[in-house]
DNA sequence: GTAGGGTTAG
């Protein structure tokens, strides 16, 4: 082999710098990538061995890539790495989110080699990465081993220490080695400082204002102050929530630092001034203020947030004519929150063509997209969408755990709080608050007690989205008293809680109690929207309280500004017919400012059930028939109407109808728990042996109540024309195999609770009013989104049947 | 070879 001389190992490594320089010109990271391989498989090839700045821009390029493995193998090996090589690695480990190997690498680096500027490098990584306690531990190990710390030190630490700082002493220990270490002076360490007050300040165990003055001192003793030093300023007020502070420390400013006002908008964003905000907007575009993405995004969001569709049309307008040729960074971020204003205001499609036409899309962009199909109901969507989202974050799994829990997916909902789980993601208060949620749905009490206490453990339990979520959830599994202990311990409590709780008291036939809690909440002076008064409504129609409700939903376009949609006048046409005021009901439907849909027709029909009004009710179901022919609601309402006056032929003639139609009687399933098992039951499965033994009960239980007189009596027995057993007192509904089964296994003076994925029926409701009585057990019944509560003969419940 | 902020998803 030939000696090649130094002249031409220069010529070929300035051959390789040149090329490595040119590829990592502009361009995005997978091209700079692969060229950057293609220029070292050259070198490979013709046995040139990067060193020095080649071997550096090399490991850049490779870290940068998210490649680390390859890195890895190609770097770590080298033994003679000297410390530049070794501070690149550091330094882009840790940029890649992999503390671990830039530990690594810093800890394989001798004493002797290391100099200030790889600890600076460590520090970094640190911070970076939200390791505060750690970045300042290694600040401690650096003085202690005799480095000094530098500006760049300094800078660092500060920062990460602004991630865990909570006391004053901790800011004035920092503030002193600051100054002896001569470093006092330096901008960027004073701007590093200012922030590590401005965090202190939210300390909980601190004064927020005398911290802020602090901190305030600091930066007017500064001599030279950067756009930074402003800033920070202005966040320290807008955190500390004296966003007139921040307004009047803006207006003071003589320079024009667009970085300034965008703290300032974002600041009255995030505490819901979103008028404020686009005011400021105004304001800074007048006189002149360099806008850039940040302002953008900032003023979308304040539109999307504050409903002002309109105005954020308007602003994607100006922006489309301002930035002919956006750079791929200015286009993600405002296309990010353009994505948000149109699906909130219910324009998904429209979100997804901004999506599909974005030259660089993010985790925040698929997390945006997927919340917009959760949001409007298309789940089938949003499964497909979520399969395909490559980089899934905390955020991705907690929209999809709640998109399927709110939409009735309960199961789904916890298998995929539990997949989450195990692929090692700490749910946050948010995903707790979806798995919750679907015990909701699911009435599933006893998984959602244990999700409590790990709530709790996990110090969440001050968490509002969470404990809205479990006012919801013992409501629906029927303990009140439990929904009431959480609300009334929540530290903060907003609409939706008063909501839920009032909802909690509706559902359990304590309609006078809920209004009472709404009184409440007017008193507190919360704001009711149209949720609150749909809930008050429902409370009213339950308890019976027809005056009461009336002035509810008249107050509610006087006092409270809200129009009434078609589910207010449903609610309130089920009041009055279930008072069976059938021609106020009338004259209201006549009354209303739109034509009558599905939802006005079924209350009128489910009201007409009660009471027997026969002629109304056909004509309400001859006009379901024809808005939506295949929905089985309908069906059943009207037999169940014949069934109560006995008409047994015209239940026949339903029934006959629905299988001409081809509407299916779904294949109901029932679930129970008992001593912590769960049993289901099909009413398919009769041959089960455990099946077999609730008919052997039943069958006992009929002789028994036959015997008590009860039997001749009751026409709900007959009632379920289909079924093989009606020759039992009660036929076989799989909920009724479930509460018998319960009757069974628990004690008397027990609560029996039962799950059913359809909705109960009208015999089966007699059957359980009847038997709470006779077998003296609580018997509660939750369906679809329905609720029962047996007591006694009577039952309280949210329900129309 | 190393540093500091303002934004977007529930």
């Amino acid at each position: 082999m030939s000696m090649t001389s130094a002249f031409d190992v220069r010529t070929v490594a300035n051959r390789y710098a040149a090329q490595l320089l040119l590829c990592c010109r502009q361009n995005p990271i997978h091209i700079k990538y692969s060229m950057a391989r293609t220029v070292h498989a050259h070198m490979i090839a013709s046995g040139f061995r990067p060193r020095g700045h080649i071997l550096n821009r090399l490991i850049d390029v490779y870290c940068k890539s998210s490649n680390l493995n390859y890195a890895r193998k190609l770097f770590d090996k080298i033994p003679e790495l000297d410390i530049v090589a070794r501070t690149t690695l550091v330094a882009a480990y840790s940029a890649a989110g992999n503390l671990k190997l830039a530990r690594e690498v810093f800890s394989g680096t001798p004493l002797s080699m290391r100099d200030t500027v790889c600890y600076n490098a460590m520090i970094t990584g640190y911070s970076h990465n939200n390791d505060g306690h750690a970045a300042v531990k290694l600040f401690g190990d650096m003085r202690r081993d005799n480095f000094r710390p530098d500006d760049f030190t300094f800078t660092s630490v500060l920062s990460a220490m602004a991630l865990v700082a909570d006391d004053e002493k901790q800011c004035q220990q920092m503030h002193c080695a600051v100054v002896k270490s001569g470093t006092g002076f330096v901008t960027s360490v004073l701007n590093a400082l200012v922030s590590v007050y401005v965090k202190c300040a939210l300390s909980p165990l601190v004064s927020p204002s005398s911290l802020m003055s602090a901190a305030r001192r600091l930066f007017d003793d500064m001599s030279e102050r950067d756009e930074l030093s402003w800033t920070t300023i202005i966040t320290g007020y807008v955190r500390i929530n004296d966003l007139d502070a921040a307004r009047k420390f803006l207006d003071g400013m003589t320079e024009k630092l667009g970085v300034a006002w965008n703290a300032m908008i974002s600041g009255y964003v995030h505490h819901g001034f979103f008028h404020e905000a686009l005011q400021m907007f105004r304001k800074m575009h007048l006189m002149g203020v360099q806008e850039d993405e940040f302002t953008y995004t900032s003023v979308i969001s304040a539109c999307a947030n504050g409903g002002l569709f309109k105005l954020g049309k308007e602003m994607h307008a100006y922006i489309l004519r301002k930035e002919a040729e956006p750079t791929p960074d200015f286009s993600l971020s405002v296309n990010n929150a353009l994505i948000t204003l149109y699906y909130r205001c219910g324009k998904v499609d429209e979100a997804r063509e901004i999506f599909n036409k974005m030259p660089v899309r993010d985790i925040v962009s698929r997390n945006a997209i997927l919340s917009g199909y959760v949001n409007a109901g298309r789940i089938e969507e949003a499964r497909f969408f979520f399969k395909e989202i490559p980089d899934r974050s905390l955020l991705t799994w907690t929209v999809m755990i709640s998109g399927l829990a709110q939409n009735g997916f309960g199961e789904e909902a916890m298998k995929f709080f539990n997949q989450m789980r195990l692929e090692g993601l700490e749910p946050c208060d948010y995903a707790f608050a979806g798995a919750i949620t679907s015990c909701a749905v699911l009435g599933a009490l006893e998984h959602g007690c244990q999700l409590h206490t790990q709530l709790i453990c996990l110090g969440h339990d001050s968490s509002l989205s969470a404990g809205n979520a479990l006012i919801t959830m013992y409501a629906r599994c029927g303990v009140v008293e439990a929904a009431n202990c959480v609300f009334l311990t929540m530290p903060y409590v907003d609409s939706v809680s008063w909501n839920a709780m009032i909802a909690a008291l509706a559902q359990h036939g304590q309609g006078v109690q809920a209004i009472e809690l709404f009184e409440e909440m007017l008193k507190e002076g919360i704001q009711p929207d149209r949720i609150t008064f749909l809930t008050v409504l429902s409370a009213c129609s339950h308890a019976g309280l027809v005056k009461e409700g009336s002035h509810y939903f008249d107050s509610m376009c006087g006092s409270y500004g809200t129009t009434p949609g078609e589910d207010h006048y449903a609610r309130m046409i089920d009041l009055l017919c279930r008072a069976g005021k059938f021609s106020e009901a009338k004259d209201l439907i006549e009354s209303m400012p739109f034509e009558p849909g599905a939802p006005i027709w079924e209350a009128l029909l489910a009201g007409c059930r009660i009471h027997g009004n026969m002629d109304l009710g056909i004509q309400a179901a001859e006009r379901l028939f024809e808005l939506m022919p295949q929905h089985d609601g309908t069906y059943i309402l009207l037999s169940n109407m014949y069934a109560k006056e006995g008409r047994w032929l015209d239940v026949a003639k339903v029934r006959k109808l629905m299988r001409d139609r081809g509407i299916k009687k779904e294949p109901g399933c029932s679930w129970i728990e008992v001593e912590n098992k769960v049993n289901v039951f099909l009413v398919d499965d009769s041959m089960h042996p455990e099946v077999q033994a609730v008919y052997k009960y039943l069958e006992q239980l009929g002789l028994e109540m036959r015997k008590l007189g009860y039997v001749p009596d009751t026409k709900f027995v007959l009632h379920d024309m289909e079924s093989e057993h009606k020759e039992y007192a009660l036929s076989t509904h799989s909920e009724k195999l479930a509460v018998v089964f319960g009757l069974m296994k628990l004690p008397l003076g027990a609560t029996i609770r039962v799950f059913k994925n359809l909705r109960i029926c009208g015999d089966c409701h007699n059957a359980f009013r009847f038997m709470s009585k006779v077998v003296k057990r609580e018997i509660i019944v939750r369906d679809g989104k329905r609720f029962h509560h047996f007591r006694n003969g009577e039952c309280s419940c949210g329900n129309y049947w």
